[in-house]
DNA sequence: AGCGTAAATTGACCGTGGTCATTTATTAGG
DNA sequence: CCTAATAAATGACCACGGTCAATTTACGCT
């Protein structure tokens, strides 16, 4: 077994990503059409299913690098240390997150892994989120947020939040608020209990 | 304008919907299809859509009604007062909305309403859950719970923590922890926070 | 090079949600 | 009662995701 998998399989695949990405592209993920996808990439219908699972598949992985990316920009950044610079913070990754309805819902759909064996880039991503929010809690750092709970508490807690306030969002009857005005309220009272 | 509305139309869709309940006894909602609604109604596939948007409209229907129903027997029980009492009072409809991914998935898609007039029975259901949350933390009442925020954002924060907790709960790699346990935890750093 | 086997690819085919021009039923007016 | 106008129902049809037996290609071995 030195060779299981063949270049030609790579090269395939790497076709039908990119072709894919110049799809979302032109029409945006929502209009993505595997037919589409397989024509671009000049193969067969089902050589797309022998690369991916399924269409969402394939949306998984193209909305994940995405977010992963944006990730890695947000870990670079000096941590938060007020509530309005969290929100700030997270902006970046709203703004991916709800380009879209139909976006938020792959994502919603995939933020849990479904399998225990290799979890998709979205599911990664967020568990990526959750240790990244965590450092900015650290108990040994200099913040002013509430220390009674560990900081990968507070973690899903803004993981919470912020789905709340995105689902909102899309929702016509809240949307005078805009998410970071609703995000501030959550957080400040999340992070900042008075009690 | 009289009479805008036949009263052929309200037994069509009337038959529709037994229809669909009776599929959904036998196979569940995720086995439902347009087809054996129709079918079963004797009616053609066309006035199936007539009457609904589409097939999504008709699950939010059935799924909305178990929802209400749920909430309205959960108004009427006296306000939890200990953290695991309103875990407690929430089992009955974290089971409903967890009894299968597929159900958790048309819930989640529907709890915001899209357009203004006319919000579906999900985010009809999703405005009564916050609504009932809140009597709970009303702040003439004699409850041990935070009394720093308002009721309504306690409540708010009680339908994010309660989604967060749903969806790790169909994530393998988390599903050790009960949902239960997990909602706890949450509770307990949102409405006793000790700073 | 030639062969056998396993992996990759193919495309006709299917299931099912959703559409729409046409047909049928209902109602209001004379 | 008849007729015109409107509402409701019909079902052939389409779009698109997904399947699978058959075929082609690549690779290790002698």
């Amino acid at each position: 077994m030195n060779k299981p998998v063949q270049q030609r399989t790579l090269k395939t695949r790497a076709n039908l990503v990119e072709a894919a990405r110049a799809i979302v592209l032109d029409v945006g993920y929502e209009g993505l059409r595997t037919e589409e996808v397989v024509k671009r990439a000049s193969v067969a219908k089902g050589t797309f299913f022998a690369h991916f699972a399924d269409k969402d598949a394939l949306l998984e992985l193209l909305i994940g690098e995405a977010l992963l990316e944006c990730l890695d920009q947000m870990a670079e950044r000096p941590a938060p240390v007020t509530v309005p610079e969290v929100v700030e913070h997270l902006m970046p990754l709203i703004g991916l997150m709800t380009q879209s309805r139909f976006v938020f819902d792959v994502i919603v759909r995939h933020s849990g892994a479904a399998v225990v064996e290799s979890l998709g880039p979205i599911a990664q991503s967020f568990d990526l989120q959750y240790a990244v929010f965590a450092k900015w809690f650290d108990p040994e750092g200099d913040h002013p947020f509430r220390r009674d709970v560990p900081p990968e508490l507070l973690a899903e807690g803004i993981q919470a939040f912020a789905i709340q306030a995105m689902a909102l969002m899309f929702c016509a009857i809240n949307s005078v608020t805009s998410v970071e005005d609703r995000l501030t309220v959550y957080l400040n009272a999340w992070l900042l209990p008075s009690k």
